[in-house]
DNA sequence: AGCTGTGGCAGGGAGG
DNA sequence: CCTCCCTGCCAC
C-alpha cells in the first residue's frame, strides 16, 4: 500500500486514499458515530488518482478527520445511478475491495457515493445516451472514448453542443397554493402524470427554467405529494427529489437530484452575469427578457394574483402567457448558458452544477484538477485577512464637463500576470502558468470570435471567451477567500497595492498633461481632458500619451466619454452621454433602499441640475411635495422595498440579546400571515402624523393601504423628501439651497443669479485650491 | 453546507 | 444634538 499522493506538506494533514483504481466513484466519508470530531478539523479533502479513466476528471470527496486511529466496521456502496450499479459491482469484484492508505491519524471510509460525473459530462457534450441495462464493457468504452477526447490539462476540450432541453413552468398564484389547484384535483393530478409522461418521452439532457430550482421543482413536488404522484422523471426511472429529500449526503443544499439529467436555472444564470456587468434592475424573467430584448411586443403579461382568476375566466390567455414564458426562459437560457457549458469542458463538474459554482469553487477544481494529475498533495487553507483594497477618491464635486472615463483593461489579472504574483503555497506553480495559458488563450478565441464569417461559429467562440473571462477575473479574489486551499492573503494584498500605485501614476500623468482628474476608483479614471483636447479623436489619443507612460502589460484604454457629470461622492455620480442618456452610479443615488418617489426625485433634480435648468429643479421639488401632501401618490411610490437577510427567529433573538434593534421591516414581517423566510423583500410604509415617529413602531404593509383612507405619514415623507434634497447642498450657495427646495409662497421663484458650485473635495492637501467655474467648459457654452 | 475580494454611503435606533 | 453600531445596497 503506498500513498498514491506525494507532497510537501503531509504535516498539514495531507490524506491519499488509494481505491484501487476507480475514479470514477465519488467517495463520501462520513464521521461515525462512534468518532468525535472537532468542527474546525473538517476540511474537505480529495480528488482520487485514476490509473483507469481519464486524467483531471477524477472526482472529489470529503473526509472528516478523526481524533485517534479509528477503523470503520464496513464500507457501503451507494450508487446514485442504479444504472450504474452492475459496472461498480464488477468494479468491485475486479478489484476484490476498496484498500485504503491512512496517513498520520485520519480514519478510513465507511462510505461510498457514485455519480459518473465524466459520464453524463461526455455523453451530455458528444449528444450520446446512456441506456438502461447498459453492460460494463460498453461503459468501459465509453470511458475510452472520454480519455481521447480530453486534451489535457487547463485547456478546452473539444467542443460539441449541448444537449437537448426542455423547459419547465409551474404556475400558481402568489395567495398561495391551495386557492389554485384545491377546487380542480383532479386536472392537476392529470397535469402532473403528462408532465411525467413529457419528459421521459421527449428525454432530455436538461431540464431548465427560471427560479426552476427554489420554485418551480419544488412547487411540483409539493404537488406531488398531495396527490400521491412519483415524479419519476429520472433516466432510469427514479423520481425527481430535493435536497432535503435526499438527506446531506455530501450534496449541495438545493441542488436537485433527476437521475441522468441536469437542471439549469436561468436565474442562477442571470445573477452570475449581472456580477459582471452590474446593470439590471431586477431578475425576474420579465425584466430580464425586456433587458435582453427578448420580449416580443405581443407578450401575454398576467399579475401573480390574477392567475387562477384569468385560468377560471380565459384559460388561452394564460397558456399563451405560460407559452411566452417557455419561449423567454429559452431564449435566456441560449443566450446565457453556453458561458457555464463551455466551462465543462475545462471543469471536472457536471453541467448543472457549473452553473451554481461560484468563481472560487472553480479556480479551485482547476487548481486541484492540475495537482492531482501531477500527483502531488494539497495544501490546507491559511489564516489570515487581506489588509487592502483598491483606491478611491474624488477630487472634484458638482458639475463638469466634457469628461473622458479611462480604465486599465484588467487591471488584477494583468499585475499578477506581469508580476508574476501567485500563491506560495503553489509549489508547483501552475497558478500563474494558468492564468496565462487562459489568458491567452481567450486572447485567441476572441480573435478568432472577430474573424468568424458565420455567426453561429462566432457566438460559440464569444461564449467560450466569457467563460474564460470570469474565470481570469476570479483569480485574484480567490487570493483572498479565507476557504481557499490556495490562498495567500499577503500576495492578495500585493496585487491590490500594485493596483493602486498604477492608478496614482496615472493620476499623476493626468494633471502632469493638464487634465483635471474628477474621480478615480480602483482601475479608472474620470477626468477633463486640457483645453486643447477636443473631439473624440483627440481624447483617444491623449488616454495613449498617458498609457505610454504606464508598465508593460498595463493597457489604459479610453473607457466612454460624456458631455457633463455630476461628481457627488465617491462612487457616487452621474453622467450626462453625448445622446443625451443619463445614467446614475452610487447608493446614495439610486439605491433600492430608496423609495421610488425619492429614486425619481433624486434622478429628475440631477437631469435639471446636469442641464443648468434651475427653474426646473424647484419645479421637480414642488410638484413632489404638492404630491406628498395631497395623497396623489399610490403606495408603491412611497413604500419601502426591503430584503431580510436573517429569519424572524433570529432576528428576535438578536433583540432581545441587544445585538441589534428593532427595525420596521422585520416587525411588518411579523405581521403577515405566512411565515417569512430570509432572503423575502417586505414592502411597507410609514403611518402617522408626527415626522420623527420610529419606523418599527408605525409601520403597515403596503398592500394594507387603502387609497380610500390613505394613511401615510404626510409629514414622514416631506421629511425624507428634504433628506434627499440634502444631498444637492453643497451645490448651491445656502441662500440659493433654500429658496430652491422651498414651497412657492408670496414671491415666486426665480432661478435669476443662481450658480452652481464646482468645487475641489476637501482633504486634497495636493489639489491646489480651485474656483468655481474653472472646471471644464461648459458653463460658457 | 457552501459561500471570490475591499471600499463607501446612508438610514435607523440607542444612548450620551 | 452627536457618536456608535448594525444592516442594506452599491462600485469596482
Amino acid at each position: 500500500m503506498t500513498p498514491l499522493l506525494r507532497g510537501h506538506n503531509t504535516e498539514e494533514g495531507i490524506l491519499a486514499v488509494h481505491p484501487s483504481g476507480n475514479a470514477s466513484m465519488r467517495l463520501y466519508i462520513r464521521g461515525a458515530k462512534s468518532v468525535t470530531t472537532r468542527d474546525e478539523e473538517f476540511f474537505p479533502f480529495f480528488y482520487l488518482s485514476d490509473p483507469f479513466l481519464l486524467d483531471g476528471f477524477n472526482q472529489k470527496f470529503w473526509l472528516k478527520k478523526a481524533e485517534g486511529a479509528l477503523a470503520f466496521s464496513h464500507i457501503c456502496v451507494f450508487p446514485a445511478w442504479p444504472v450504474l450499479w452492475d459496472a461498480v459491482r464488477h468494479m468491485l469484484d475486479r478489484f476484490n475491495t476498496l484498500t485504503t492508505t491512512r496517513i498520520e491519524s485520519y480514519a478510513q471510509l465507511d462510505a461510498i457515493h457514485l455519480i459518473p460525473d465524466p459520464v453524463t459530462q461526455f455523453l451530455l457534450q458528444t449528444g450520446r445516451t446512456l441506456f438502461k441495462g447498459m453492460s460494463f464493457d460498453d461503459l468501459h468504452r465509453l470511458q475510452l472514448d472520454i480519455e481521447t477526447y480530453t486534451d489535457g490539462p487547463y485547456r478546452f476540450s473539444k467542443a460539441t453542443r449541448p444537449g437537448d432541453r426542455i423547459i419547465l413552468i409551474a404556475l400558481t398564484d402568489n395567495r398561495g397554493w391551495n386557492t389554485v389547484i384545491d377546487g380542480r384535483k383532479h386536472d392537476e393530478r392529470r397535469m402532473l402524470h403528462d408532465l411525467v409522461r413529457v419528459i421521459n418521452e421527449r428525454d432530455p439532457d436538461v431540464i431548465e427554467g427560471h427560479n426552476i430550482i427554489a420554485f418551480d421543482l419544488p412547487y411540483i413536488l409539493t404537488r406531488c405529494a398531495r396527490h400521491d404522484v412519483e415524479l419519476t422523471i429520472g433516466r432510469d426511472g427514479s423520481a425527481a427529489k430535493t435536497a432535503e429529500a435526499r438527506g446531506s449526503a455530501g450534496e449541495y443544499p438545493g441542488e436537485p437530484a433527476i437521475a441522468g439529467r441536469h437542471v439549469v436555472d436561468t436565474l442562477h444564470l442571470v445573477q452570475s452575469y449581472d456580477q459582471s456587468k452590474r446593470n439590471m434592475e431586477s431578475y425576474g424573467l420579465k425584466y430580464v427578457a425586456r433587458y435582453f430584448g427578448f420580449a416580443s411586443p405581443d407578450r401575454v403579461y398576467v399579475n401573480g394574483d390574477r392567475i387562477s382568476a384569468t385560468w377560471d375566466e380565459e384559460p388561452e390567455m394564460l397558456v399563451r402567457y405560460a407559452l411566452d414564458d417557455v419561449r423567454e426562459t429559452g431564449l435566456i437560457s441560449e443566450h446565457l448558458s453556453p458561458i457555464s457549458f463551455y466551462l465543462t469542458q475545462l471543469l471536472p463538474s457536471p453541467y448543472g452544477t457549473i452553473t451554481r459554482m461560484g468563481s472560487a469553487a472553480k479556480i479551485e477544481q482547476l487548481m486541484s484538477r492540475e495537482y492531482l494529475r501531477q500527483k502531488h498533495s494539497l495544501p490546507r487553507p491559511s489564516q489570515g485577512i487581506q489588509t487592502t483594497g483598491g483606491y478611491t477618491d474624488v477630487y472634484v464635486t458638482g458639475v463638469v464637463g466634457p469628461v473622458v472615463h479611462a480604465d486599465v483593461a484588467s487591471l488584477y489579472p494583468s499585475i499578477m500576470i506581469g508580476n508574476g504574483i501567485g500563491p506560495a503555497k503553489d509549489t508547483l506553480g501552475i497558478f500563474t502558468a494558468m492564468l496565462e495559458e487562459l489568458t491567452s488563450q481567450r486572447l485567441e478565441i476572441k480573435q478568432k470570435a472577430r474573424a468568424a464569417a458565420d455567426s453561429v461559429e462566432r457566438s460559440r467562440l464569444d461564449a467560450e471567451q466569457s467563460s474564460l473571462k470570469i474565470l481570469i477575473n476570479s483569480f485574484y479574489g480567490y487570493l483572498g477567500y479565507s476557504r481557499a486551499l490556495f490562498n495567500d492573503y499577503a500576495q492578495a494584498d500585493a496585487v491590490t497595492q500594485a493596483g493602486q500605485e498604477i492608478l496614482r501614476k496615472i493620476i499623476a500623468e493626468l494633471r502632469e498633461h493638464f487634465g483635471i482628474v474628477v474621480e478615480v476608483d480602483t482601475d479608472g479614471v474620470f477626468f477633463v481632458p486640457p483645453p486643447d483636447c477636443i473631439g473624440e479623436e483627440a481624447e483617444r489619443s491623449f488616454v495613449r500619451t498617458i498609457a505610454l507612460t504606464l508598465p508593460p502589460r498595463i493597457f489604459l484604454e479610453l473607457d466612454g466619454r460624456y458631455r457633463r457629470m455630476l461628481s457627488y461622492k465617491k462612487k457616487n455620480y452621474a453622467l450626462l452621454g453625448y445622446d443625451d442618456r443619463l445614467t446614475m452610479k452610487g447608493s446614495s443615488l439610486i439605491s433600492r433602499s430608496i423609495e421610488r418617489f425619492g429614486r425619481a426625485f433624486v434622478r429628475q433634480a440631477v437631469e435639471r441640475i446636469l442641464n443648468n435648468d434651475i427653474d426646473g429643479l424647484h419645479r421637480v421639488y414642488v410638484n413632489t411635495v404638492s404630491a406628498i401632501q395631497g395623497h396623489e401618490m399610490s403606495v408603491s411610490e412611497f413604500a419601502r422595498v426591503e430584503t431580510l437577510k436573517d429569519s424572524l427567529e433570529t432576528y428576535d433573538r438578536e433583540v432581545l440579546t441587544g445585538k441589534r434593534n428593532r427595525s420596521a421591516a422585520y416587525e411588518v414581517a411579523r405581521q403577515l400571515e405566512r411565515r417569512v423566510r430570509s432572503g423575502e423583500r417586505v414592502v411597507y410604509y410609514i403611518t402617522g402624523t408626527d415626522p420623527n415617529v420610529k419606523g418599527f413602531e408605525n409601520c403597515k404593509q403596503a398592500e394594507d393601504w387603502d387609497p380610500h383612507f390613505p394613511d401615510e405619514n404626510i409629514a414622514y415623507y416631506v421629511k425624507r423628501l428634504d433628506e434627499f434634497a440634502q444631498k444637492f447642498k453643497d451645490f448651491f450657495r445656502p441662500q440659493d439651497f433654500v429658496r430652491i427646495f422651498a414651497p412657492d409662497d408670496l414671491f415666486p421663484f426665480s432661478s435669476e443669479g443662481v450658480e452652481i458650485i464646482t468645487t475641489a473635495a476637501p482633504g486634497q492637501p495636493d489639489e491646489p485650491e480651485e474656483t468655481p467655474g474653472k472646471f471644464g467648459i461648459w458653463l460658457d457654452e
